[in-house]
DNA sequence: TAACTTGTTTAAAC
DNA sequence: TGTTTAAACAAGTT
């Protein structure tokens, strides 16, 4: 089975992270090179050459390459990825590797970002992007997500994708995990139920999870290569007039604040 | 061809 | 004033 997303979320980033700590960790990035200039936002990429990678990870929907003192800050957006050869486009940028092998960041809608920070200041970079805590693989309980949510006067829905408040949810995983946990997308975050909460908060690892291990399959690719809906892992995402795999009353679509949203008028109160 | 896809930022509205 | 929503933006696909 090929696996498939549309973009990448935080699970897409989560297994790009730990492919590039596979594939870097340890090894000496001998240099950068940087095929497209606007890729890079901020700092000098003369100051990572000839340091060894300590690790990759993943903030929210950022994937880290930690150079000791200095670290490469990747933003994928839609179509940004790390690939081990060159494929059909050229890639925005190669990272040269001390064994001769380079890993590729290629990205067709060129809207992904690259900066470079000292290590030091990434605690202050993400607090100025308003980054709020991550909401996985940590357990977080119905009490949590009130907490975090619960005071927003904006759909539940909607509230889901404010970075500020749990960071890394993405329009997909906002209506898959509505949809896992039973709970309407209209349904205003203030008035989402301590039980509804809970829903919410035992249906977001699940989602995520099942994304990561998606994610992570070899032959991965955004859905939006694969142009075709038959590798969709969604329950209700991209699945509009389906039957609900719960319910069967047809998924329907319609837009919160300029962003599509899939739901089971049947199941999801 | 124009509409659609996204997260983020900024501006406007409530 | 604080909160929320809409618009704009990047560029390519359909």
């Amino acid at each position: 089975m090929c696996g498939s997303s549309p973009l990448p979320e935080l699970p897409e980033v989560e297994a790009t992270a730990a492919k590039l700590d596979r594939w870097t960790r340890g090894r000496s990035l001998l240099r950068v090179e940087l095929l497209d200039a606007s890729l890079l936002k901020a700092g000098d990429l003369q100051a990572v050459a000839g340091l060894t990678v300590s690790r990759a990870w993943r903030r929210a929907k950022y994937a880290l390459l930690e150079l000791g003192p200095m670290t490469l800050v990747f933003h994928l957006r839609m179509t940004g990825k790390l690939v081990r050869a060159d494929g059909k486009r050229p890639p925005r940028a190669r990272l040269h590797l001390d064994d001769g092998s380079f890993v590729g960041f290629e990205d067709v809608r060129r809207f992904a970002e690259l900066w470079v920070l000292d290590t030091d200041d990434l605690e202050a970079f993400f607090t100025g992007k308003k980054l709020g805590p991550e909401p996985w693989p940590m357990a977080r309980d119905g009490a949590w997500w009130a907490a975090q949510l619960g005071g927003l006067k904006s759909p539940v829905k909607t509230a889901l994708l404010r970075q500020d408040k749990v960071a890394g949810l993405g329009n997909i995983a906002a209506s898959e995990i509505l949809w896992r946990a039973g709970v309407s997308p209209s349904t205003a975050a203030s008035a989402v139920t301590p039980t509804q909460w809970a829903a919410i908060a035992e249906a977001a690892p699940a989602h995520l999870a099942m994304a990561l291990a998606d994610a992570s399959q070899e032959d991965f690719v955004y859905l939006t290569e694969s142009k075709s809906a038959a590798n969709n892992p969604f329950r209700v995402y991209g699945r509009e007039e389906e039957p609900c795999p719960r319910c069967g009353v047809a998924v329907a679509r319609f837009v919160q604040s300029g962003r599509a949203t899939f739901w089971c008028p049947g199941c999801q109160q």
